[in-house]
DNA sequence: AAATGTGTATTCAAATTTGAGTATCGGATT
DNA sequence: AATCCGATACTCAAATTTGAATACACATTT
């Protein structure tokens, strides 16, 4: 849903194909925000097709025998009217982001505490990698990017930055064996392992 | 998947049937880290169970005619291995969430500058609630809950502050007009109105 | 020279999520 | 006394996402 009003805004710009569309959003470090699929983009372009909200403006051929070839896409009026509808929606969706790694949080007394911290390591390694990648951009290109898309950047940032602090709080914790804990009969949470 | 993860683990502490574990997850504020569905939360439970994951232990009936009964499931052996797996796998996830609100970011320029700083203004509310909510719980129950959780709910706080932060700029932002660009003859961004 | 990897451009089935609907009880409100 | 609302406990079809597969060109490594 939310992939559809990529392609039409993508679309308002200029005609692209698929292949394409993947490419600009990589480029401009959109897809640090949501999980970008080949098989989501593919369906919404299809779906947007068959509404009539984009239509085929020409089909290219690409070397070699057996290839697909590159289909390119334009928005269409009714294209246009639908994506001022679906972006408004979107905006309306809950700013607060969804958490893989955080659903299994609650479960970290069941784990082993030695590799659960070697995991938060690496996640802590993945986020600064991120946050070093995102300032390069806004560094390298920030100037010739439209106000909005630095605003979503700078978003990025603050949150990898609150990700980076809390991810070391986690390590430290997993380390001193914190999360090891059981019920005791009284129903309070008490550490396993007394011997650190 | 993570919903798998979410009932097994809830499993691992005692037998409940669906609807308790969906009051569970609400109690415990867990579902600021992830979208909770019926559909998801019943569709899971099918699917442990045709696996074996899980089993039925008893069906009680509930007042009234034609109203469907409550089935109570228990985690099976199987099950706590395959919770040992699952977990380590959404530990190994993206830290780093996804923004439905977000992926409009990038389009502001399309829209309407006044009616774009009421929606973050409404944004913003909400985001402030989510905080005082969150910060509650961690008062009022903090001392309760298992160190895991009580640093799931810290990493929740310190991501909702970021984004009131975040917010906070981009309402100030949108009511300046500073969204309402476009890209002249040299491909440079400039604002539109400069009429304040 | 062969093997390995990366980029291009898409398709597809299977798994999962979404959003709406069903029906009842009990408490509060008009 | 009638009505409305929220909680309870699910079900279901339709929409969407996921993950793997295809197939060739080009570049790099062994």
């Amino acid at each position: 849903m939310s992939m559809k009003l990529m392609v039409l805004g993508l679309l308002m710009e200029q005609d692209r194909h698929p292949y394409e569309m993947r490419q600009v959003i990589q480029n401009r470090n959109w897809d640090h925000a949501f999980k970008l699929r080949d098989g989501s983009l593919y369906y919404a372009v299809d779906q947007l097709r068959e509404s009539g909200l984009i239509e085929t403006v020409e089909v290219v051929p690409v070397p070699g025998e057996n290839r697909p070839d590159k289909t390119i896409y334009r928005i269409t009026e009714a294209g246009r009217e639908r994506f001022m509808e679906l972006f408004y929606a979107q905006l309306e969706q809950p700013a607060h982001p969804q958490h893989p790694m955080m659903m299994a949080m609650p479960f970290l007394r069941h784990g082993s505490q030695a590799l659960i911290a070697e995991i938060a390591e690496r996640q802590l390694e993945a986020c600064r990698a991120r946050i070093e990648k995102l300032e390069r951009t806004i560094r390298e290109r920030g100037e010739k990017m439209p106000s909005s898309t630095r605003r979503m950047l700078a978003g990025m940032v603050l949150y990898a930055k609150a990700e980076e602090e809390w991810l070391l709080e986690t390590v430290a914790e997993a380390k001193s064996g914190r999360y090891a804990e059981y019920r005791d009969e009284e129903g309070q949470w008490r550490r396993k392992d007394t011997n650190s």
